[in-house]
DNA sequence: TATGCAACTGCAACCAGTTGCAGGAGACAT
DNA sequence: ATGTCTCCTGCAACTGGTTGCAGTTGCATA
């Protein structure tokens, strides 16, 4: 519990309250192992707390995401899933769009297009927790008549 | 209008069918030399056809990404849009999460990125029209006190 | 051309997420 | 400890997008 006295100060310095609803909201996403949606951060808060609105979770998540604090990523069809941020842990997601399997993808490759792109443009991009479409290993063998082309998809920001 | 029957032979070979509807929803993005939302179909097609239910729309636009005719991008905040492919023109977009600005970035970064995440994972990435989120030169220099650091986002991807 | 099946459409109900607002609570200064 | 200002919360209304359903239509076959 010392980093959230720590999150409490960087909420205070932005200018920003750190009320016991944004505490509960930092507790379940620290606390987990993994993502969460808004919905399951929600429900946890409800156990205690019952009179939450689903509505200050997304305003929190979103000062959050603002203050870095917390990560958005959009796992696939429409499940917007957020994750504390534990710095030096950097990962990234491969979700294949034919059977939905997650694999892990080591921060090196994106380590490289990131200094590739600001050295050139001048643009320094945020990709320290992509999540990259496209189809897994054993899917492509059934594929495997397709000729290459291809379709697309495009993150959900912090704006 | 040639490429019109094209188009109605992938659908046909692909067990779907041409309704005029999807037709014209082809035809606006055909015709439409950037980005469109569902919405802005919605609007041109109910001018020739009123009757038209936007769910219609978007079943067709998730058909036609399905089957790689359009590409999908979330331009950042929650405007998703979506784009005729045109072969051999793969583009990608800087986003600045600051001041919206968007520039363009040259697939070769994207390509060598793809081919490196096939030959050590087996994975086929999707990375033909990625909207990659971060800061324009101009405001990194508002920024230049911070320290490195990042959240995140990741893609709504073709499941 | 007629027939039958499966896919598609439009409708309506629904769900996730957002926004405006009035009251309530945090934090800083005194 | 008290006051004041501003931010935050919960509510309710709303928007964008999705889904189930029943009727319709495309299209393959004969």
């Amino acid at each position: 519990m010392s980093c959230e006295k720590e999150t409490v100060q960087v909420l205070r310095e932005t200018g920003h309250k750190a009320t016991p609803q944004r505490l509960m909201i930092l507790g379940s996403l620290r606390h987990a192992d993994g993502h969460l949606t808004a919905g399951e951060i929600f429900d946890q808060m409800r156990v205690e707390y019952p009179y939450v609105d689903i509505s200050t979770v997304y305003r929190t998540l979103a000062v959050l995401k603002d203050l870095r604090l917390v990560s958005e990523t959009d796992m696939g069809t429409g499940d917007t899933t957020y994750e504390w941020v534990r710095e030096h842990r950097l990962h990234h997601h491969l979700i294949c769009r034919n059977c939905d399997a997650v694999t892990s993808l080591d921060h090196k490759y994106l380590e490289d297009l990131g200094a590739e792109i600001m050295a050139e443009t001048s643009f320094k991009p945020d990709l320290d927790h992509f999540a990259i479409f496209g189809l897994c290993a054993t899917c492509r063998e059934s594929y495997d008549n397709d000729s290459d082309n291809g379709s697309s998809n495009g993150p959900g920001g912090a704006a």
